[in-house]
DNA sequence: CAGAGGTGTTAAAACGTTTCAGGAGGTGCC
DNA sequence: GGCACCTCCTGAAACGTTTTAACACCTCTG
């Protein structure tokens, strides 16, 4: 049958007031033993469970927080999200977690409920960068953590992983390795992220300082496999192809590698592909993938823990800007061959 | 600054009770225009957002559905997610997804976690076949629904697809292909869509009644990419090789695919690879994976509507069992050739 | 034996909504 | 003018907890 079971119950049941049942749940340690257990026991008896709602309502303290990603398909923020749930879960959190799906009026959609569900904070990838959601939750008093989203805001706490540098990163291994002739497949400019790594990029070609060698970027609507193996398509199409592609993510990447290898183009000798975010998937394509690795679980750790500590002591917090340093996985596809070219 | 802005002050500063304002809020209908628009006045001008806790402590009807799944990294639980997502928000239900990730320690805790928010009703991938965590639930009138987690169970919905018939139609298609050895590589027993495609596998063998084709079952601890791997570098290793492989999911699938490229093993000519959940990469693969399809986002969305359906009348509700039928997807990871071999 | 200082328990007041019985005021009918 | 019937609004009770002040009882101290 269903279980309207209250504190109520249990308190006849076990013969104490209410209060002493609500003691023995919340801090143990004051009521005698005997009496513990004896309200232990009718809890089970009757199968009670605690009303968070109700103790929501009269404590002000809730116990969840809210998770708002931009698509929970990617691996990159399921990662994250897994980050996020074991420091929350730690801490007896629950994690709430939405997916806005790059919609600005889903996201607003689920930051209005997580509003209305006195979450305890959100950490959010916001989809505009405009920030006009989370302004909104600042001022209703919930505490707001960006995630992979960089900001100088002084009122926000943000974790995000610096693009910049990954580019540069990338592309500086592809000239060190010799390639020349690079094209950045990028993803639409509105997305922060395809901004910040594009300008690593160029940093990189510039502070090389070769004049030899040229970056083009090429732009795809979405960073996805079908993009990915679109733009190689239209690579492998020109007359002068480039000998090395950046893509501004692993799905990207892959769907270029699938259509490349298919083609029968060597990788790397003929193209060079590195990707970006460094999925499971990179390391088991075909030509396992060079990459850049992202801390994703330590962003969702970190995101948090700075969002609980935030909420325990609104008063002393400061915020922070957490800025992680990418890192690069060098694997076969962007290897220059040590002998020179095989074949005649 | 916080805000403690309740219904109360709302009333007083669209000088109405706060009747009137729940009333705005509930069922506008009932209050004339001039006073409604008075009192949505004041809710915006007051930033006033509904408390949900004292709304469900009040009402007694939450707004939230929970969805317990067992890796929130398998594309497989994300597609299922989004299909859950979207009927639930459609009928105003926000999703609390948790993440189990096999451990019945962290399934019992989410489960008790969910039974306190007093959800509408849970969706869940149970981590065990004994349903501990599932009776006790519907002990507490929440209603369930098995995802993906076939059942007899006559006071329980459930929704899956149906597994033995998956692994079925794979291996009998290798044997249309006609590939003879095939070697099924498995997830431990435990886990209840390993036993039944595997049964399945053995269907098909039965059913072609042809004397020389075997099935050997290769079980691997994980259903991984890294398994996958080290399962095909034993398979290589061996005198004589099978010349198809059936791997329960597509994570072992690409594992295998990969090790078989790069060994320079011809596929599907020498070795074909049939996988099991289609999903995105296996499309995107180096040589494109043959796959067994499930509809996932439907899964989600059948559950949904389940869950939803008992919790609006539970007294007239009949439990359902719905088993989809899988597809196959076939790619060229399993086409023989319509030659004979190429070469000599 | 009075008072001080524990310890363990209770009763009642909150928390912010929804709901419901009922009241005020207006309109139409006989 | 009395009555019935609307429409719109009000006031208060209830939901199941946590919290707090107060109380009863015991033990120790002087």
């Amino acid at each position: 049958m269903g279980s309207p079971v209250s504190i109520r119950d249990v308190a006849t049941r076990a013969k104490v007031s209410v209060g002493t049942v609500s003691n023995v749940l919340n801090r143990p340690e004051v009521v005698a033993p005997a009496t513990r257990e004896r309200v232990l026991g009718a809890i089970t008896e009757l199968g009670f469970v605690r009303n968070d709602a109700a103790r929501q309502l009269r404590s002000g303290t809730p116990r969840a927080i809210g998770l708002v990603v931009l698509d929970v398909g990617n691996p990159f923020f399921t990662d994250v999200a897994r980050g996020v749930e074991d420091t929350a879960s730690e801490a007896g959190h629950a994690v709430i977690l939405c997916n806005s799906d790059e919609s600005a009026r889903r996201e607003a959609r689920h930051v209005e409920l997580l509003a209305e569900q006195r979450v305890h904070g959100v950490l959010i990838t916001p989809v505009d960068t405009d920030l006009a959601a989370v302004r909104r939750l600042r001022d209703r008093g919930i505490s707001v953590v960006l995630l992979d989203h960089p900001t100088d805001e002084p009122d926000l706490c943000s974790v995000a992983v610096d693009d910049r540098q990954g580019g540069e990163l990338a592309v500086t291994h592809l000239l060190a390795e010799g390639y020349q002739r690079i094209v950045m497949v990028n993803g639409p400019a509105r997305i922060h992220q395809a901004r910040q790594r594009h300008r690593g990029a160029v940093d990189a070609v510039r502070k090389a300082g070769r004049s030899r060698a040229v970056l083009e970027e090429l732009v795809v609507p979405a960073l996805n496999v079908a993009s990915g193996q679109r733009a190689a398509e239209r690579l492998l199409a020109r007359s002068t192809r480039p000998d090395a592609v950046f893509c501004a993510n692993d799905l990207l990447a892959l769907g270029v590698l699938q259509v490349l290898v298919r083609a029968g183009v060597r990788v790397p000798e003929e193209m060079a592909v590195v990707g970006y975010d460094d999925i499971d998937f990179a390391a088991a394509a075909a030509v396992p993938l060079t990459s850049v690795r992202q801390p994703r679980q330590q962003i969702g750790r970190t995101a948090a823990e700075l969002v609980i500590a935030e909420t325990m002591s609104p008063a002393e917090h400061e915020h922070r800007h957490v800025l992680f340093a990418p890192e690069l996985v060098v694997r076969e596809s962007s290897r220059r061959p040590v002998r020179p070219r095989r074949g005649r």
